[in-house]
DNA sequence: TAATGGGTGCACT
DNA sequence: AAGTGCACCCATT
């Protein structure tokens, strides 16, 4: 049983560590103290209607609270599918998402202690001012005379009315270094999620087409950026280490961190296309990293809003990289360095910053990535397999499974590929070289399939 | 899209409605005028409690209120696999007993309309006085100073410690017809269900083992006469009609109706193998009815409680009867006459009434009961197939088999029989001639399959 | 509360 | 990320 790793988040900066930690426990700290258990839910609705995210409870007792996104599966579906009910009815999909916060009342502490459990979803993301739990909400902070945040909420509503940008918002901190770190100007809340209903098969051929259609859609950091953060994921678990060494010990210490300055990267073959045994996945990187001091590790990471969140379309396409994924599903670093044209450089100079580059690649669909997570459960069992066929693909089930009853994984064909709800982003910003993009692609399939978040 | 038969009864004979009524939904009638909703519910507890049904609300809202059984998933499993729990958590199957009660209130006719929906259960039936809704009924009935009722729950709990009959219990009535008819000596009550989990795969050559084990658990009406029973589903329903008509005319005439004087019946030839092919089910019985005058149908279905409910166990070894079920699963007659030994003739004077006999060969799976009502349904969808197998089992699937996700209809093999939690009857009851048996047990097989309920 | 079916928030157990 | 009893919803016809 694999423990998920935590993190600890300040709600102030909920943005960032809602788009960073799609694999680990987010706990939020410092939280105000609640006199009832009744006072959670508004405190969380406050901060997360932002994060566009509709919380309802699961299920509450004297000790214990757990959110959940609350249910549009009858709005999505009809929005989606308006005719055809019949037919429609039976495969109607369960709302299943995983995510989850956890408030638990901690008796030694004697205070609520607050965890984002689960944070990928299996829909997609938007601010509804209709919503039933956004009406109430209101009505609450009207009783309790909330003046200043139901200004920011109007703010939001009209945003929201006009198309304006709801997340991309600049993270202030009292740090001196958050100026020059802004949003890039995305439109729409992105999803941070691929979603195990709406994930469509489409024949391989009209993935170009796929692309082009939605590269007007959104204005968004390119591809490239995603795919070169990957390279930092060791870096970021020194940081990450360390950072819970100056929790521990000294809080406005300045340790020496190791960081990563692009100039430095050697980006010599980068392009190559990665090995197909797995056991060159666990190599090291030809990344040199180099140290820099006199930054704030913390402040760095509190800093990092600055990257996308934007996720790319899943592509499943070369061999290659399935190879890979199925024969071994993990974060490590990848074997092969990446090659960097031109245009990558450019865009890496855009942002402006040093900060370690997130990527969010839900490369798996929304179950797959169940599908990970409960491999640090116990249970084992058989699901919508016949008991009879012992030699019949059986696969591990957690109660996240159990969320979406009938819902049976997909077997990946040779021509078709994975396509989900997610805008993918412009592809062919990246590189007009076809040798290359297709080396990129490969990249980019195996980063996909290895979830990195870094 | 087949409409469920109706079928009317009072509250005061819901013993017999529960048990002849399996396949047909129960109005109950009359009933009391509600003036809450909330008053609904400890009526109806009054009188499912000592049917052994604990029933909780599923849905309510000011038009209408569904009661289904409470459920005790975790006790019985518990009961049964006390270890392994860690193992056995994944594999504990969820409640999904079909049994409902609809309450709705007709605005037209200013009152609660209550129906049983679906008679027949998922689950073993037990009388328990720890359960938390009997606890709350009790104290409602003490807020209440309901005496009357306090004492029969008295006896009732007094009943259950001392492992004495519960259901058995004369129905009275002003008719003057009653006196003769009452129970056999059944000690507990018998489960009018088979179950979608607890049916067992058990080797064939086990079977006997099995009959013998059971044997000796209740002193019950042999088969036969059961199987004697499933001759006279005609008649019963040209009386349904009567009744139907009377009452909708003249509550207290005396209609001509067919009745059946048993020693009437010819018994020739009765027990020859019945034919394979499916064609020949719908031919009529070699009964010879002949008519009773000067008894009330209305009278006559209420005194039929002097039946017996137990339901035998599922024995679908031969292949015959299997081809048969396949073929056309339906509710008509046999094609064949039954074949009456002397002990049955016996068995059948013994009972003492010229009473239709009930016949609740709960044969097929519980599930199998579900698919079968499903077809009443229109939705149609594919549980637990792989999309990509357009030629793998596709089944109907309803709202029923929706309460056991992940739940699948087994498929028959040569070597296997389905034997359920049932306790089985005493075959060996029946006749020592083996030949005589095997063709005894073709029919059973049939009736069993066919799911009569006359 | 036309009749009838179902989803789901959430606190009790 | 307890399962479920119950009621406030909404859906279709
Ligand atoms: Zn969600
Ligand atoms: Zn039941």
């Amino acid at each position: 049983m694999v423990k998920k790793p935590r993190s600890i988040w300040s709600p102030d900066h909920l943005t960032d560590a809602l788009h960073r930690e799609q694999n680990k426990l987010i706990h939020l700290d410092p939280v105000p103290i609640f006199k009832k258990r009744g006072d959670i839910k508004p405190w969380l609705q406050k901060i997360f209607f932002p994060q566009v995210i509709d919380l309802v409870i699961e299920r509450s007792d004297s000790g214990k609270v757990i959110f959940k996104c609350k249910s549009n599966i009858r709005h999505e579906y009809k929005k989606r599918n308006s005719k055809d009910k019949e037919e429609n009815k039976d495969n109607e999909p369960k709302f299943c998402c995983p995510f989850r916060i956890r408030a638990t009342f901690s008796l030694k502490l004697q205070k609520w202690n607050i965890v984002v459990v689960n944070n990928v979803h299996s829909h997609e993301l938007e601010f509804n001012p209709t919503s039933d739990e956004y009406k109430k909400f209101k009505k609450l902070l009207v009783a309790n005379n909330d003046l200043e945040t139901i200004k920011n909420f109007e703010e939001l509503e009209y945003k929201t009315k006009l198309k304006l940008p709801i997340l991309p918002q600049v993270m202030t901190c009292d740090c001196g270094l958050t100026n020059e770190i802004n949003w890039f100007d995305v439109v729409l809340p992105e999803p941070r999620i691929s979603t195990c209903k709406t994930t469509k098969r489409i024949n391989k051929k009209k993935k170009s087409q796929q692309s082009q259609s939605h590269l007007s859609r959104n204005n968004v950091i390119p591809m490239v950026s995603d795919s070169l953060s990957s390279f930092f994921k060791e870096t970021q678990e020194q940081i990450n280490t360390t950072i819970q060494n100056v929790k521990q010990e000294e809080q406005f210490a300045l340790p020496q961190t190791p960081m990563v300055n692009l100039d430095e990267i050697d980006f010599t073959d980068m392009f190559k296309t990665p090995k197909n045994n797995s056991s060159s996945i666990n190599n090291s990187t030809s990344l040199k990293f180099v140290k820099k001091d006199k930054e704030s590790p913390k402040h760095f990471l509190q800093h990092s809003s600055s990257t996308s969140s934007l996720s790319s379309t899943t592509l499943l396409e070369t061999q290659p990289a399935m190879d890979i994924a199925e024969d071994s599903l993990s974060y490590n670093n990848l074997a092969s360095p990446l090659h960097l044209t031109e245009e990558m450089s450019t865009d890496l100079l855009m942002m402006k910053t040093t900060a370690i580059i997130n990527i969010h690649t839900p490369s798996m669909t929304q179950m797959d990535m169940n599908m990970d997570a409960m491999t640090t459960t116990e249970s084992v069992g058989q699901v919508c397999e016949d008991p009879e066929e012992e030699e019949s693909a059986v696969f591990k089930e957690s109660a996240w499974i159990g969320l979406c009853p009938g819902l049976k994984l997909q077997q990946e064909s040779d021509n078709e590929i994975n396509e989900t709800t997610l805008q993918p982003i412009s592809e062919d910003r990246v590189t007009d070289d076809a040798d290359n993009k297709e080396q990129l692609n490969s990249y980019l399939d195996f980063l996909n399939i290895a979830n990195c978040s870094i």
